[in-house]
DNA sequence: ATAATTGCAAAACGTTTGCAGTAAA
DNA sequence: TTTACTGCAAACGTTTTGCAATTAT
């Protein structure tokens, strides 16, 4: 992978981030400073920096992304209402192997554990509103 | 909820398979019987009975969704290579709920696990085909 | 009679892609 | 000089929606 101004950018746009931007996030953000920059671009280089292990595809279940500087294995937490993520380190799931190894005919490859919750801010918030 | 012809084969179509079809999967089966039936009929028929209840939606990573006759709370391996699904019935993972309580600000409300694997049936024609 | 439901077509959504031009090696 | 990369715009696949016509109650 050859060196662009770009996918500095992008990638530092993601690293220097804490909230797990979508590629729109990151291309809003930069488009200020960067006003020829493109979505396509984004896109292209935010899935090259995953498949080279620089960055975390967060695959949603809403079809969206999320990219994680975070490269090592961990789960993601979603607010119901904000949309916000958030890391969790689960501990290691040997029941769910095992129980793949005993219930079905799959080999098992990975897994991911996707939460929803409702995050601090947005319980405050909805504290205020109602009951 | 008013009774439809469409929403009755809509649902029958689910229940009676075992492949947790795709809205465009109950579409394609139903349309040489009901030629003037839309795409959008079946999404929105598909929506309002798991709404109701009466179907599970399953959201998979690639922001595809799948309809699952079984509305009891379980999980799906999803074959990386055909893209099938099966069904999972995992342990209560109480290590999870723990953990999101010690380690976020996260009220958690509800989790898949989305697992991925091979089948065996994928497992075989590769095995004929490479090592 | 009335309001939920339909078929149709268009739009929305996040994402990918073809292409001619640009820039890194 | 070569070829990876860019911007742009068009296309993609899945899902939703606006609307006039239809159908269940």
């Amino acid at each position: 992978m050859r060196y662009s101004h770009q996918r500095e950018r992008i990638f530092r746009a993601v690293a220097e981030s804490c909230e797990h931007p979508t590629a729109n996030m990151v291309y809003e953000q930069l488009k200020t400073d960067m006003p020829r920059l493109s979505l396509g671009t984004v896109y292209r280089n935010l899935n090259q920096l995953a498949d080279a292990g620089r960055l975390k595809k967060i695959p949603l279940a809403d079809g969206s992304c999320r990219f994680d500087k975070t490269t090592k294995a961990h789960s993601h937490i979603v607010c119901e209402q904000c949309g916000c993520v958030a890391d969790v380190h689960l501990p290691s799931l040997k029941a769910i192997e095992e129980t793949i190894a005993n219930e079905t005919d799959f080999s098992l490859r990975s897994y991911d554990v996707v939460l929803r919750g409702v995050c601090r801010n947005c319980r405050q918030l909805s504290g205020q509103n109602a009951g």
